[in-house]
DNA sequence: GTGAAAGCGCTAACAT
DNA sequence: ATGTTAGCGCTTTCAC
């Protein structure tokens, strides 16, 4: 079922009825409703590929992620999705692993499918002008952006928090609450990513109270994930590490944390108290409900396929959306006296 | 960039350069070499639109999926990603809300994008071959089958555990460990979904021991999300809900369910034993850890694409696999004496 | 308001 | 081994 039989069976030719699939005015009304009860009636779809040949574009966005199953990109790929949909859009989503290049992925997908614009879910801090030639359709970095890189802001968009000012806050709340042990759980200190920004939070938060930093505090996990968290976290316990409270760089860490703790003995928030960034669902349900600071994942999805599709229409060029974080009190931070 | 200009910078005619692009070994040492060496440089990848136009389909596999954000979906899609990826197709996912019926979602999506095949995650149990007539490619239902329909084994594909079974066996893991007041936690008694199914595994398992069913221990939350657990068990607390065990059809909802129970007072194991299906990784980092029977999302995956690729290549046909599920013993469970 | 015809970039006979 | 050519299904001038 082609274009060309839905013109011989309704008895138009095939630019009329172009036209009507294309909802253009030129097509008297009476040609238009015979059309359209013969595409109805047969269950007509146009072909995609055709389209998008002639058109030399396609209508998809690319979805470059980081590990679908991180739960904090979840909710952020709900709204993504459903936001490209109700734009007319279609997402083709990829997923990449740590050791692969976001960039070189985007780039051949975009080519690939004649992508309109890419979205990257997490991904590096650090791009550079000539990294971006390789990508020709506008992009949006969504939940990261170019901390350590050589852009500027006209160069890229980005939505997310402010990585660094939330972590200090995190920091400082358990400073406020009468901690000054405080061990942060992080990937490593120096990988150029989310990480090192919110550790350099957490390093100012202390260097303003004037507590001294300490090497044994700081717990690297290398990974992001709950095991990789629980795992290190079970090291340095087993090593009698000292502390009163833990700042963890994401819920997911946080909860995988969470378990050594409590496998060592130490109750939460009574003999170690813990405090996250993320604000997964998830978090506000175990015992006790993490206290973090919360991302607006649904509105972060909305608001970078908001950008994103502002740059494809040629409503506007790159842009910089920094959400604020909410602190959701969890039962997980106890105040010292 | 094209194919007509790669043939021109390298000196050969476009049809050579289809034939280099094309794998084809009909061409000589020499052309392959040089037109590589264009493609190389010139950074040239061939348009996605147009191959598929005159192959009259295109390399993508759609994934229609009821809730992306469901952590129990989650590891399965990044299984159904990759696998995809790796046979050299693309996926295109969409999501539909729960009252979009995803075999339209589905069919609209194939026309459109001319896919190869589709993968179904989550789904309606009663498919007819009516419904069926929409699709004109393979398909695999993940994780769920036609357990209310009237398809015959031939009609269609799936990937599922047995739900009634692995329902059966974790009501009856309750009942040996003493339990004979046990609530059910699910959406719906007749609800012709998953949650029916496991509901029936659950009345077999406590008829089949002698126990009486109860009104009151079937506890209905409409949605699967863990908040509509929490909501209704708080509910049913709140009324004074009276039993010594909670058998929830997911790992979610059991999590939404016991925090209701700690904060009516009910500690668990101690007051209140749960029990789950699913195995998603965080039910196994709480406190306590989620007894659960632990699907094989990665297999289920993997499985899937498998089997949808063997029908897209036309190495065989519909088929049905049932995955097995393993009890992961957690500290949910009491066993009274 | 409508249609004929060119062409989007590619593959696949078919010929050489 | 290589090239010529006819479409794939659609949109878009351009004429009428």
């Amino acid at each position: 079922m082609t274009i060309k039989d839905i013109a011989r069976l309704s008895g138009v030719s095939i630019t009329t009825v172009s036209r009507v699939l294309n909802e253009r005015p030129d097509v008297s009304a009476e040609s238009r409703r015979r059309v359209l009860e013969v595409i109805e009636s047969n269950n007509y779809i146009p072909n995609n590929s055709a389209r998008d040949l002639v058109k030399t574009k396609s209508d998809a966005i690319g979805l470059v992620v980081r590990g679908v199953s991180n739960p904090f990109y979840t909710d952020i790929i709900r709204a993504v999705e459903s936001s490209i949909t109700a734009g007319g859009y279609a997402m083709v989503m990829q997923q990449i692993s740590s050791n692969e290049d976001e960039l070189k992925r985007a780039a051949m997908m975009e080519r690939e499918k004649r992508l309109r614009g890419l979205i990257l879910l997490g991904g590096r801090f650090d791009y550079t002008p000539a990294d971006l030639a390789l990508l020709n359709v506008p992009f949006v970095c969504c939940s990261f952006a170019n901390h350590y890189g050589t852009l500027t802001e006209e160069e890229y968009s980005s939505v997310a928090i402010a990585d660094k000012e939330t972590a200090y806050q995190a920091v400082r709340y358990l400073i406020n609450s009468g901690h000054r042990r405080i061990a942060a759980l992080i990937t490593c200190p120096d990988d150029r990513s989310i990480s090192q920004l919110r550790y350099e939070g957490y390093v100012q938060a202390l260097t303003e109270a004037g507590i001294p930093l300490e090497d044994s505090l700081v717990i690297c996990t290398e990974t992001y994930n709950i095991q990789g968290a629980y795992q290190s976290m079970s090291r340095v316990l087993d090593d009698g590490g000292s502390f009163t409270a833990v700042f963890a760089i994401s819920d997911n860490m946080a909860i995988g944390a969470m378990r050594a703790l409590r496998e060592h003995g130490r109750t939460i928030p009574e003999s170690c108290s813990v405090i996250a960034i993320d604000g997964i669902e998830v978090s506000d349900y175990i015992d006790p409900p993490l206290t973090t600071l919360c991302q607006p994942m649904e509105e972060m999805g909305r608001r970078s396929i908001q950008i994103l599709l502002d740059m494809i229409e040629g409503r506007s060029g790159n842009c910089h959306e920094v959400l604020p974080t909410v602190l959701r009190i969890g039962g997980s931070v106890k105040t010292l006296v």
